[in-house]
This record gives C-alpha cells, structure tokens and sequence, in this order.
DNA sequence: TCCTTAAGTTTTGTATATAAAACAATTATT
DNA sequence: AATAATTGTTTTATATACAAAACTTAAGGA
C-alpha cells in the first residue's frame, strides 16, 4: 500500500500506450529517423521495451522503417487521426462560411484558431486569391505569447492561471512588438480584451498585418478567434476601422451567436 | 510452446498499445464523443480495461472529455502528430516549389498525393487563385479505384498485386467513369501507365477536370503523383495536349529529377 | 417511491507483459 | 585482421496489467 502511495495518480496507467504514443511524440520531434537504440535511450527504457514497442507501432503502420529495417519514422496513418479530429470540429463547419464571406469582401486570408495549453492551433484557413505571404495551413501551432491570436484567446484567463502557465516560458523576441515577459504579455491580453479585438501592423512577421477578434461559446468564454492576416500591401490602411475591424468583429459575432451565444 | 504457435507472429505486440490506439481510431470513426462502455462493446473488451485505456488517452490529450466526463472524444493533440508527418516527407518540400509553378502558369489547383493501402493520400494542396470548386486538403483520402490520382498511383503494381488489393473491395459508382470492378479498374491503370499520364474531363465529380501524371523514385517505382484539378471553368479545352498535359508531365519529370530519379 | 437496469469505479487473483540477461549480428577501433 | 563495442533479437523469471467480480452511482420504469 505505502509503496505505491507516491504513484496513485497513475494507478490506472497503462504503460505500454503511455510509451507508444511517447516513443511517436519522440520520432515526431526528431528531424531524423531514429533507431531502437536511439528511442530506448530518450525513452529512458530498455532495448528490449522499445523493440517491441517498435514492433508493434509499426506493424499498425503508425511507424515505418527504411530499407534495411533499422531506422523508424512516422507513418502516414498518423495522419488520419488529425483529419478525423479536424472533421469532427463543428466549430469549424459553422465557422467556415463565415470565414469566406469574410475573405471575399475583404480579400484577404481568414483563420480560424483555438487554444491548445500554452500555443495557438490553427483549425481552419480560407486563403485569399490575392497573393499571399503567410501560409498557415490547418494543424500548425504558434506560441500564444507570440499571436494576436493568442492574446485575443487569453481574454478570459484569470491573471493568476496566466502567470502559471507562462512562469517559466522562454520568450522570444519575435518582433519589436512581441511581449517579453508575463507582465507585458498580461498587459497585452487586458487591451485585447478591453478593445474587443486587436489591430496589428507588423506584430507578427515584417510587412504582414492582421485584425483579430474572440469568439464566445454559451457560457460567455474564449471558445475560438479569427483574424485576416496577410501582407500589408493587401490592406487598405484608411479602412481599417471603419471597414476592416467591423467586418471581422461582425463575422466573429455571427460565429458565436451560430454557436449558441446569444449574447 | 505449443498453445502460444498460433500466434506467434504477435509475440512482440504490446497490448495496451495497440487497444490504446484502436480506441483512438474507433472514437475517430465515431460521428459523436463516446462513453466507455461503448467503446469497450467495440472494442470487445472489459469496461474496466476501457476505463483504463481511456483514463490514460484523456491524461495524455490525445481523449478529451465533455463537461459530464463521460463521453470521450478526440483532443487536439492528435493533430500534432500528423503534421510532423508531414513537415517530415521531403517529398512535399521538394515538390512545393514545381507545384507552385505549375498552379502559377496554368491557373488550375495542384495536388501531390502518395498511396497509403488502398486508398489516396493528399499530401500537399496548392491552391488556384481563381475560384475553386474542389477544396480537398492534405491529409484527405480517397479511395484509389475512384480517383485518377489512384490510377496513376498503380502503375507500377503488378496485376495479381492489385487483384488482391481490390478482391473484396466494394466499388461504388461515383460517375460514369469510375471503374466497377476489379477489371475494369486494371484497364485504367495500364491506360495511364501507357500514356504515361491521365487526363479525365467529369471522371471525378460533375464539371471537373483533372490532369495527372506519376512522380517516380530512384528504383523507378511510382513514388508519388500529381495532377492539376479544378471546374471545367478554369481550363481551356483547345490546350489540353499542347500546353496542360506536357505542364504537368513536365513537373512530374522535375520533382522526380529532384527527387534523385535520372530517368 | 421503490425496484431494476445500466454505467462508471475500485479491488484483487491470475495470466501475461516486461526488463534483464543471453545471444547474434553488425559496426568501430586498434 | 582481430577484438571490442554497439545494436537488434530471443529467451525467461518476475513484477504487474488485466478481466472478473464487487461496489457505487445514476437513470428509467412501474
């Protein structure tokens, strides 16, 4: 009893899944792929475990090995959760033509974002006919503290919750605007919040602008954000506020209230 | 040994891996969040190893639960997979820049796929500046019988291979043009190994076209394919064999020269 | 309201997945 | 070329993940 005291969170553990999806996460992560001895070592587990975990991930073809049957690498069935997780997403059935309108009298590329702990997820990219510099495609992920995006998707996290997750973050310098520690990433958050979207020029990437603004589900909370984003010589700088910050303050609003907030 | 002969090949398998990634895959299939005595009937498992399973997937966020904790759906964490997969293929990097091309002087939609079993893999979607009809994305299947794509992809298959592929595949009529059975589908592939390309004008969906020709690796195998595919509003029928076809066939033979195939 | 059925947890004996050790095969080193 | 070191695979004794059963809670019907 007192021997397991100190691991009953994990009682119901299965350790063989907690390994596998680990030992995908790792091979994700490489740039390379990897051998059984590589993947025992970051794993910190046996050759033995690894071969069959190995053995059996590849048998389910969520990993491949090359020629010689040594070196492991992602499968291409890794794929077909994402898109399954991607289809399931109502929010972005009810969110997409939305997202288009907006692009058509804009001209510019509409997204889509959710949360996901401490990054920003792009669900969603309905991209302009104009040319286009950014292209952020479904399933990419982007530091919060770093986004418009993720400022705007913070508006309804307490301080305290805030500090807790960014305490030990690494903030990088993205640009002259990005917020370089937790403060100024708050202070960033409360305008955000208080504005109702946010305007930025520049912010993220040299010569690329975006306007953001939150979407609510029924309880009043952060549930998602858009934004048009694209490079500044696709704007019209003399309509940002009284064509383009409507326009997209208005298809978030419309988005929430198709979501069941009803304001 | 000799109760253990009759699976012997499954020697290596870990267990709860491979339950712990069906589960993922049966919630994937599933058009709503499911409880886990549902997932344990599918799984033909005990509730109490589904439980188990399920406690370490949502830990994990590749589960996520609804606010009663009861009905489990997939979390955004299994898309962080997928999109390592594909930052991971070479292929599309290597592609990206032809594709781009051959969208920018034809105006039309490029795709790159590969074959994943029996069916398409789209593995990159350069979109058409013009009005697009067909809006698939990477990571999106489609059955390989039913699609050019598909057609190309099987060149380099050898007929009882492909039989055994399709014996007990039900093929379902999308258009005029899709193949119904086995034969017929072996006629179109040796059709587009002859010509060395596919043009389909409404074989795929009402009022859309398609040109598609094979990428093909250092072993000369069919590694990959491309086509360009949009309205039939977007093509100018007069050019077909004159200016699409060797467009397409032309990018095909670049990225597989990139690709370290010499012809 | 009480009873029945079903579903989510928890416990526990036992079948079995696991890590260590042994072995084989390959690669590095002198 | 010979030996050492490393890695992949197989075997096996043992720790433990599993299914069944017990328990708890919730939902539905009479």
């Amino acid at each position: 009893m007192l021997e397991t005291l100190h691991k009953n969170h994990e009682r119901y553990f299965v350790p063989g899944l907690d390994r596998g999806l680990r030992v995908l996460e790792i091979v994700a992560k490489s740039d390379r792929p990897l051998t059984i001895a590589e993947i025992a070592k970051k794993l910190d587990v046996s050759r033995s475990s690894a071969f069959r975990i190995t053995y059996t991930l590849s048998h389910l073809g969520f990993l491949i090995t090359d020629s010689s049957n040594k070196l492991y690498d992602l499968g291409p069935r890794v794929l077909s959760l994402g898109f399954s997780y991607l289809n399931g997403q109502d929010i972005i059935k009810i969110a997409k033509p939305h997202l288009e309108k907006l692009r058509d009298i804009t001209e510019i590329s509409s997204h889509l974002a959710i949360r996901e702990g401490s990054e920003v997820l792009y669900l969603d990219n309905i991209v302009s006919k104009s040319p286009f510099v950014s292209n952020i495609s479904r399933g990419e992920r982007r530091p919060i503290y770093a986004s418009p995006l993720g400022w705007v998707l913070l508006g309804d996290m307490l301080d305290p919750k805030i500090i807790e997750l960014f305490n030990n973050m690494n903030f990088q310098k993205m640009t002259d605007h990005t917020p370089g520690n937790v403060s100024a990433l708050i202070a960033r958050i409360r305008e955000a919040r208080t504005l109702g979207h946010v305007v930025s020029r520049g912010y993220v990437q040299h010569g690329g602008s975006t306007i953001t603004a939150p979407i609510f589900d029924e309880t009043n909370a952060v549930a998602a954000v858009i934004d048009i984003s694209g490079p500044d010589s696709g704007f019209n700088f003399d309509k940002i506020d009284n064509f383009y910050v409507p326009a997209v303050v208005g298809a978030a609003q419309n988005i929430s209230r198709d979501l069941g907030f009803s304001g």
